[in-house]
DNA sequence: AAGTGGTCTAGACCACCGA
DNA sequence: CGGTGGTCTAGACCACTTT
């Protein structure tokens, strides 16, 4: 009953997991029903106990299951628990490639610079800014808008970055262009997130029919003092939500 | 160097996360700086390795440490705290636009306990929760509503705590409150930020005519490993703007 | 090469629950 | 009492990062 692999790419627990999940999916294991213990489940995928408990701890953590101490582990009725964790991770927006399943490049140009951007990013009025547009797509939608100003220097290198990771095939965000980037490693950023309606660009770009409510984020990406890049991205609304946690003093 | 007690009611790993959080609230660890390593540690504290990992993963997942693979463990800079925990502060942000800040008491009330919640805030299902819904004003004009469920006890001191603050005359918000209840002291929360638009039941709270984009922010409180609050928030998103400042690894 | 976190094992004792 | 989850140990090897 061994159907979990070694392999080092996804983790035993992970695999153990999916598998508890396609359980519970598949009707499988019902509701408030119990599931076998660790020692068992352990026995049944030639696994240790510990790495059972980590793939139920997973389990827990996404609602699925529910623990009791001396009686066993139950699947859960579904929870607003579940529905948060599905969820985007804010850090996986920022970070990781997460569920941006492809990205495409709308328009990489010099732009002209205007007073509150070039302040910004503290360029000269005579000098000109680098402008990219990205569209990201999730099952071959588009979820997102990103309209990013450089400095030239950065905004070259970006651009390029952007290219081959295009041509690559791998879906892509700025922040990860920067690690393609030995010269710039941000720092840090500022946003402001704010809910809005889709104006007419933005309802062309994302491919809206109807009034459809659009979170709009602000970025500045700062280099310790230096600010690299101005970025406003606009989230289909109904698609995505952001995540995070934090702590209270 | 072992100030860890074997003491069966509260787990070594409790202690040791207990410490790691006293030594970042003390400034002894300071932001985005690296601690010390996990063998480091279970040799510090005589310990195993596996429970230093506990200890840490309770500290990453409130929120006050992060992990890089190869890298080490860090402080997590504070600053997303300060900054939403201003936004969260209503009168200090709408007072910093210039407008007067007030809060209304909509409802009080227990309420049905419905099985998600309860799972939520781990209470049984014969147990009820009590539901407090605020308005909060800026100029006389309805800004955000709150929708907010605990369990029993909670939810009673945290209401008299409301009423009182009413009388005064002072805006709040339930995170001002538990200032004020001295046995609830939240450590930590979890959010999720959204753009909706406004339902029926939130056009006639926020008293909109139109069609009007709403930031939702669903929150879950935490006081330690218990949660002690499900909260849902609605933002005019027309008024309302979220501000932080992350650091980028 | 050395140090870090990530994964995993085999075993142990405990506290809680139900028969 | 036996079975459950909760805690804990002393190792081991891996993948990743930095020196």
């Amino acid at each position: 009953m061994l159907n979990l692999k070694r392999d080092r790419s996804t983790p035993l627990y992970t695999q153990l997991k999916n598998v508890i999940e396609e359980k519970i999916k598949a009707g499988e294991w019902e509701p408030e029903q119990q599931i076998p213990s660790e020692r068992e489940l352990g026995k049944e995928y030639a696994v240790s106990r510990i790495t059972v408990r980590q793939a139920i701890d997973l389990a827990v953590n996404e609602g699925l299951l529910y623990r009791t101490h001396g009686k066993g582990t139950f699947v859960a009725t579904p929870t607003i628990k579940q529905e948060l964790s599905k969820v985007d991770s804010f850090q996986s927006t920022l970070s990781q490639q997460g569920l941006v399943a492809s990205t495409d490049i709308v328009k990489a140009e010099m732009a002209v610079t205007d007073l509150q951007l070039s302040t910004l990013l503290n360029v000269e009025m005579m000098d000109r800014l680098y402008n990219l547009q990205l569209v990201g797509y999730g099952d071959e939608l588009p979820i997102v808008f990103y309209d990013s100003f450089f400095p030239v220097d950065v905004g070259e290198q970006v651009t390029e970055a952007a290219r081959k990771e295009k041509e690559a095939g791998r879906p892509f965000t700025t922040l990860d262009l920067y690690k393609n980037i030995p010269d710039i490693a941000p720092t840090h950023s500022k946003q402001t997130f704010e809910s809005v309606l889709a104006d007419e660009r933005i309802a062309k770009v994302l491919k809206l029919d109807e009034v459809t409510p659009i979170f709009k984020v602000t970025s500045i990406i700062y280099m310790g003092e230096r600010a690299i890049e101005y970025r406003t991205s606009y989230y289909k609304g109904d698609k995505y939500k952001f995540f995070i946690t934090r702590s209270i003093q």
